[in-house]
DNA sequence: GTTGGCGGTCTCAAAAAGAGACCAGCGCTA
DNA sequence: TAGCGCTGGTCTCTTTTTGAGACCGCCAAC
């Protein structure tokens, strides 16, 4: 199985990999996820992987983010390959985003992340409130 | 294979796991995925994947945090129940930290974000150039 | 006695995020 | 034809988060 394989390869491997092996500031890996660290990036690339959307759509989608983040997470997400944005020449224009090769690639392992999430929020909203309730 | 049945599984399904199905603003994923969001989270998750650590040795391993920030981030870790902190009551008391069961669950999706960072880092950074060149 | 390591806290400045007003252009309605 | 709303944004202002670095008590070695 590929999973034992990956379980056996050392962790330290993979944490040289983030650590550029004692060039930490400037690791590729950080910076690669650092761009997804963002708030809202992961949401939306979650949003973009059901299918393509529009700014308006994502905006009522996703209530809590304000317009300016909202433009600003889109052209960051562009800006590193994951998203494509296409102006169509109605009027009033619309700008539809998707999801380019590269993000779908990427939404393979977030999605692992999230379904992890989802299958533990509850140990981890229990943690929280035993270590608040210790204090 | 699992990961076959992930893929046909309608990407929809967690996209409302993490939207809550409409009350987004509260959801628990978005949670949890909101505490390993922080800059320096994911990287002491990986750093403590490899063996625990005390306080000084993370310091000096990741030069670049500032002594408040691992303070902080490794307070939050502990809360949510990715870390164990235990003091030893050495002269002077010494803090080791060290991954619980949870964190070292959830290293397994992040250790695939990470590789996926690790080999598509290139495109990331390819991306970001030709973005910036066409700007 | 002074220096250095231990694991922090505190203060203040800088950066990022959030709230919301504002914009041009067009279609609809009254 | 005057207003209104929808399109996808930008601009400004305030609040929150982060970063830089001084400071703390304690003890051991020099």
């Amino acid at each position: 199985m590929e999973s034992r394989i990956v379980n056996l390869r050392s962790k330290l491997d993979v944490y040289k990999a983030m650590t550029d092996g004692g060039n930490i500031a400037d690791c590729p890996v950080r910076d690669v996820i650092q761009g997804l660290n963002g708030k809202w990036s992961s949401l939306l690339v979650m949003a973009l992987a059901e299918k393509p959307y529009r700014f308006g759509e994502l905006r009522r989608l996703v209530p809590d983010i304000s317009q300016r983040m909202l433009t600003q997470t889109l052209y960051d997400l562009q800006r590193d390959g994951y998203v494509h944005r296409e102006v169509f020449p109605t009027k009033p224009p619309s700008v539809e985003y998707s999801l380019t090769d590269l993000g779908r690639s990427m939404f393979g392992p977030l999605y692992e992340l999230v379904q992890w999430a989802e299958l533990n929020h509850d140990a981890v909203r229990g943690a929280r409130a035993a270590f608040d309730a210790r204090i």
